[in-house]
DNA sequence: TGGATAGATTTTTTT
DNA sequence: AATCTATCCA
């Protein structure tokens, strides 16, 4: 059924010399290995990726059919993009690519009713996630205040990570704390089954218990994959790492890829002695080390060099390059956050106006999200056309999310969050007394809501005017239940219609309404796109799709323009050129890890995780590099002044590859204190402090829109045009808002009042200031 | 029941 | 600064 468990007939493919073209003697030797488990220790830019799509290919080449192989990723983008390289190498090959979690929903649709979960589960968000966790809260007789809602969620994630089960948890109850959670655990599982959903921790740790408890089901799938590839190695928890292992012991052809300096994901469970340790849990592995790197200059791995070497867990090895030496990597130093920001917009306008890079070559890379809003802010004001390459910001709407509720709920009828969160969006009447009372009935004849709404004659106490609404809710859903093995694109037109949600909508007075309107149409054109990706995706694999779509999916790397993204977003990437800005005590390394921070237990451990975040930054860049602090930085509405990163002072053993520009009023002064850059050439280049200079403020629609890939000359939509809709007529632009796909306009028409659009979609003709209309 | 308003609280990173 | 929560009033 599943189509990753069968074996086609596949055409058998003659080997090709080509295969191990360009490649150096230990790349070679890690395609080329036979049988066995191989570790491949693959440093930054040492051409990892190339060495495992040509393994795959390959193994094809050597017989193996593609059903027999299973290669994992980190992100369903990295997956895409090994997908197409194996299929540029052997085409028609249909080599199994997914990621941990999509593997997990996919044996989870298979296997999941061992463990009592039904084929049409559905995958819960951190904001699902959340709510339930509050419910089972309450279920344990505790009080929900908001910190502890936020430390179980994470005690419990770690648990599953671990693969401790709740039972196996009341053994290490040893405080208040640990009491609350081992009450919460257990209620918070059985309420996921209940409801028939997982949430993402569940796709790893079922699984792998499964696998380590049932025998025969080990054995099958064992026997099915004759070679399993993983790749970033070192970010798997314990769970993965089951994983992988029940799937290796028959076959134990298993090829594991990473690099240690490069664990950043301490936080979720990743354990680094995964890869560390590998040697010892799979004895005759052979080990290969890819340690030649292509990709930067030998400046930019001199510095990263000096910095990791300053980790102690960690088996040293060289960064080497036959790359040029290339420019010394600068350190910036700004007064404030916003100069800063100001200060990287510069730089890049003059490295584009110099024609010496295109915006799509350079990156800026944040430690947290809170800090793109004033590069934002920057680049807007300066014209350089940007992309923020973040969470589907279009999937965390609330309308979307409702509209993805309704959708969820017509997959699986026991999925009470999903029904909490619609049943009275748009409002129906149905209050919270009503909804106590549904509650209360519901679990004392152990249904689901949905079911006990649909019985709502029988609940005790409630009103005729609140049974009626239900009872017509639970009608609309059955009569949307009929859509769900249609096409998704038709279950959204359908929810759009029949649950009143768009009529609400469209009635509404409100402004932003008619934003939220042209949001959840776009919900459907979205649907149509995935169709045309998946031919035959279900409702629910569009579900699926979208809540195990990744931060780093968004990321466009033909349009051109910047990208800004977090350090662990940055992962796997590389930029000719790349920024990394507000290098400061509490930011890089975060706060979090400092000692006496909110997460002060094994400190040194935490900051060396801060370096390889560090360190995976800097090595993402080829030709540039360019570190940015600044002295005062406002944060949470206050402004405070900083400390630069030790990180910064670590770097002393590679003074000779780097250049301070001090931009800073204190620039030729000396300070009593021996501050972290004193270490660097004392030729401070004296540099203007840069001035917001008024250029070119938005020359362009296809400037400032990074989904356009046109460059004629638009004219500018700008707040106070006058434009033309087909279908409106003239109208003036009274806003614009978001960015990138979501950029959207606000325009008052002269009869068909203020409308909002999509600026990618909307077809505007703008017309020369001083039309009169 | 639901909307409005003032007050409180917040933030690391993510599949 | 921005978002969420509690409380009050129609």
């Amino acid at each position: 059924m599943d189509e990753m468990f069968t074996d086609d007939p596949f055409p058998p493919v003659s080997p090709k010399d080509s295969l191990l073209e360009n490649l150096n003697k230990s790349q070679a030797q890690a395609v080329t290995h036979g049988l066995g488990p191989l570790l491949i220790l693959a440093g930054p830019g040492s051409g990892k990726t190339r060495v495992i799509t040509r393994r795959v290919a390959w193994l094809l080449h050597q017989g193996v059919h593609p059903s027999r192989i299973l290669a994992i990723t980190f992100t369903n983008k990295a997956a895409q993009e090994m997908r197409e390289r194996v299929e540029a190498l052997v085409p028609q090959s249909k080599v199994h690519i997914s990621t941990f979690h999509s593997f997990g929903v996919r044996f989870l649709r298979e296997f999941g009713h061992l463990t009592g979960l039904e084929r049409n589960f559905v995958v819960y968000d951190m904001d699902d996630r959340e709510k339930l966790l509050k419910l089972s809260i309450e279920d344990a007789g505790l009080g929900v205040s908001a910190s502890n809602v936020g430390s179980i969620g994470n005690a419990i994630s770690k648990c599953k990570n671990q693969l401790l089960t709740p039972e196996g948890y009341q053994q290490s109850v040893r405080d208040y704390f640990t009491q609350c959670v081992a009450k919460v655990y257990p209620r918070y599982q059985a309420r996921l089954k209940s409801s028939n959903a997982c949430d993402f921790d569940d796709l790893l740790y079922i699984p792998a218990l499964l696998l380590q408890k049932d025998k025969e089901l080990r054995e099958t799938l064992d026997n099915r994959w004759h070679h399993t590839l993983v790749d970033e190695y070192q970010d798997t928890n314990k769970a993965q790492y089951a994983i992988a292992r029940e799937l290796n012991i028959n076959h134990p052809n298993l090829c594991v890829v990473g690099d240690p300096d490069q664990s950043i994901y301490r936080f979720r469970g990743s354990d680094i002695r995964n890869i560390l340790d590998f040697e010892r849990d799979y004895p005759n592995a052979q080990v290969i080390k890819l340690g030649e790197n292509y990709r930067s200059t030998k400046n930019i791995l001199a510095v990263a060099d000096a910095l990791i070497g300053h980790n102690t867990e960690r088996k040293p090895k060289p960064l080497v390059t036959q790359n040029q030496q290339g420019k010394p990597v600068s350190l910036i130093i700004h007064e404030t956050g916003e100069a800063e920001a100001s200060g990287v917009a510069h730089r890049i306008a003059d490295m584009v106006d110099g024609n010496r890079w295109n915006y799509r070559d350079i990156a800026v890379f944040v430690r947290t999200n809170a800090l793109t809003r004033t590069l934002e802010s920057a680049f807007i004001q300066g014209g350089i056309p940007f992309q923020i390459v973040k969470g589907l910001a279009f999937f965390e709407r609330k309308e979307n999310k409702d509209v993805l509720a309704y959708l969820r709920l017509m997959v699986n009828p026991r999925d009470d969050i999903g029904f909490l969160r619609i049943v009275n969006e748009p409002a129906r009447k149905i209050g919270k007394t009503t909804l106590d009372q549904l509650a209360e009935f519901a679990r004392e004849q152990g249904l689901c809501l949905m079911e006990a709404a649909r019985r709502a004659r029988l609940v005790p106490g409630l009103r005729p005017a609140a049974v009626k609404a239900l009872m017509d809710f639970a009608r609309m859903m059955d009569g949307l239940r009929g859509m769900v093995d249609g096409s998704p694109a038709e279950a959204v037109r359908a929810v759009l219609d029949k649950s009143g949600y768009k009529k609400a909508l469209e009635t509404s007075g409100q402004s932003e309404d008619q934003e939220r309107l042209a949001n959840i149409e776009e919900m459907i054109t979205v649907a149509e796109q995935f169709m045309q990706n998946q031919p035959d995706g279900t409702v629910n694999g569009f579900l699926e799709n979208v809540a195990l779509s990744s931060s780093i999916d968004g990321y466009d790397k033909d349009s051109n323009c910047v990208s800004v993204m977090t350090l662990h977003a940055a992962k796997g990437l590389e930029f000719p050129v790349v920024f990394m800005v507000a290098l400061e005590e509490g930011i890089l390394p975060s706060s979090f890890a400092l000692p006496g921070g909110p997460g002060d237990t094994t400190n040194t451990k935490e900051i060396e995780e801060e370096r390889r975040l560090a360190f995976v930054g800097m090595t993402r860049a080829m030709h540039e590099l360019c570190l940015g602090y600044c002295h005062e930085r406002s944060f949470r509405g206050m402004t405070r002044f900083t400390m630069p990163s030790r990180f910064l002072s670590e770097l002393d053993e590679a003074r000779g590859a780097m250049e301070l520009i001090d931009l800073t009023m204190m620039a030729n002064r000396r300070s009593v204190e021996p501050e972290p850059w004193d270490f660097l050439p004392q030729k401070p280049k004296k540099v203007e402090p840069i001035q917001v200079k008024p250029k070119a403020v938005l020359t362009s629609l296809a400037a400032m829109d990074p989904t356009r890939t046109t460059t004629g000359p638009v004219p500018a939509v700008k707040e106070g045009s006058l434009v033309k809709h087909p279908n409106y007529g003239v109208g003036k632009v009274v806003e614009i808002s978001g960015q990138g796909v979501l950029r959207r306009v606000k325009i008052q028409f002269k009869t068909a009042g203020v409308r909002s659009f999509i600026l990618d979609k909307v077809q505007l003709e703008v017309l020369p200031p001083g039309t009169r209309i």
